[in-house]
DNA sequence: GATAAACTCAACTGTGTGTTGAGTATTCCC
DNA sequence: GGGAATACTCAACACACAGTTGAGTTTATC
């Protein structure tokens, strides 16, 4: 219960309560240090302690700063969650269903697990839970709703056959985009993603959207 | 190292050496108690102590019988592991490319995960190690290779339209199928697969190795 | 220069894994 | 049936890691 306690104080302000500076150098020091391992190891082998020799600092100092191990991937993966918003938008706001444009937008995708892996793993693994479960939630959300919307006015706009709810073919677009790419940077999460992958994806994506087999409907107009 | 010698005893004969009876009651004690906590937890929140009580058995014996919580898990693989392995041989060597074919295919692989789903979601978590991982490797390179097979004579058949190479896209369609499914039981891992998702599964998939779009190359033949 | 808030830590608690060392039961061979 | 090997069992450790306590020092503010 004194751990409630002092998680609130924290949640309070989003970290430390407020201040100018000489701790913020401290919290930098630790969010550094945890980019730094996680290039490394998982983040299930990253001990506290290793957060804390890596900063300079002592456990309960540590605790002063984050409410636990997982507060500090949280703080480090909140940017990249706002990106990912930004590719799913861009995404549904760009124009026609060419080769080309979903192309690119796969490769923007593609560019963010390039900067990010490690992190974005940690946050799909089935097992993440509570704010990073919250964050995962969201940002999985956001782009398959908006994957959804845009497959809905595509095949309203008769570029794309009927088939599946719109939503869960949206849905598991989503999730084939996701997995691959986690796949494609390798365990340690630091791999290029492969040029190949992505024209893969794209035929993928593109021919579930939009493709025809001999039983599916006639293009419409 | 004490720990080494143990563990090379347990490997000789796949868990214990040989004889009669006596422990494999323990044994399969501790596997039955394995199986039902999986049911009400994910493998991570079962402790040793949650085994050895449910077994009604010490610590120490406990690590008689499995040289570690994991090769318990391994060991309740096993059978599902030869399970998947057949559903990927019955799917290259079914007949043709049709629908339904696909349908029941993909069927096979539903009433797996209906049946060992968090078992399965186990094997597939990207931090999975030893032979838990040998045993995915083994599984999911079975079942790309199968799938592989099986798009490289549909193309040649005339089938199916040419597009990314047959092993990118056999990889990527494993990868789908295998996540969709993990997904769809939920986190407990004992939620039916509703139907659904298997009809957008075999459109997803069949689009994806059968389906033409505007830009893919008309059928041969 | 006193008061509060920010910051720091040595030493602890708790929970989990895996081990040790010393046994008891069982089997197998004479 | 006696004796040696093998199968089996456990109380009591040792150790790693997460998180806490309680008491202290620095820094900002008036």
């Amino acid at each position: 219960m004194a751990a409630m306690e002092q998680q609130e104080v924290h949640e309070r302000a989003g970290g430390r309560r407020r201040g100018p500076s000489k701790g913020d150098l401290r919290e930098q020091a630790i969010l550094r240090t945890a980019r730094g391992l996680l290039a490394d190891k998982p983040l299930e082998r990253i001990t506290v302690d290793d957060l804390v020799s890596g900063a300079g600092i002592s456990r309960p100092t540590f605790y002063f700063y984050f409410a636990s191990k997982q507060a500090v991937f949280e703080a480090l993966l909140d940017p990249v969650g706002d990106a990912i918003m930004d590719v799913a938008d861009s995404w549904l706001t760009s124009p026609g269903g060419s080769r080309e444009e979903l192309h690119a937008s796969l490769a923007g995708l593609a560019a963010l697990w390039s900067a990010h892996g490690p992190l974005l793993k940690v946050v799909l693994r089935e097992d993440a839970t509570g704010a990073l479960l919250e964050c995962r939630d969201r940002m999985l959300g956001r782009l398959a709703a908006n994957a959804t919307a845009r497959i809905d006015r595509d095949r309203a706009a008769g570029l794309a056959p009927d088939g599946p709810p719109a939503a869960d073919l949206g849905a598991l677009m989503v999730r084939l985009l996701t997995q691959a790419l986690s796949d494609a940077i390798g365990p340690s999460g630091t791999d290029p993603v492969p040029p190949g992958l992505l024209d893969t994806l794209t035929v993928v994506v593109g021919r579930s959207i939009y493709g025809r087999t001999p039983s599916d409907p006639a293009p419409a107009g």
